[in-house]
DNA sequence: GTCTTGACTTCGG
DNA sequence: GCCGAAGCCAAGA
């Protein structure tokens, strides 16, 4: 059970049509680095699971990990499947879409 | 063993 | 608002 298993547990726990960001995550898990967040999901390109990395973006609400995806030609329609509006690869009002990992405790 | 790099964040200019 | 630098930890060379 490594740091990054928590990683994909949380990822794995954001609810479709939400959202959540490296530093909440990485603040959630006290990784200390958000860094950390972005080196699991990196790892995470390799395992292809059903980790929506997609719904993981950057303090900015960008989608900054679609450009390593490569393999998804349409992350962000992904996004939209769920009901997420997103805009040259940064999501629209992510701050409603935002998802708490701590949320997922209560 | 050290050095570099990385899907980040935040502060300062 | 954008650019640069520092902080952070881990893995690969």
């Amino acid at each position: 059970m490594s740091y990054y298993e928590d990683v994909y547990a949380v990822v794995k726990s954001i609810p479709e049509g939400r959202v959540s960001t490296y530093g909440m995550i990485s603040n959630f898990l006290t990784l200390g680095s958000a860094r950390m967040v972005g080196w699991a999901l990196r790892q995470l390109t390799g395992h292809e699971s059903d980790i929506p990395a997609h719904r993981v973006v950057n303090s900015k609400g960008e989608l900054s990990g679609s450009l390593h995806f490569g393999n998804h030609p349409g992350m962000a329609e992904l996004l939209k499947m769920e009901g997420i509006e997103v805009l040259n690869n940064k999501v629209v009002d992510f701050e409603k879409h935002l998802w708490n990992p701590s949320m997922e405790i209560q």
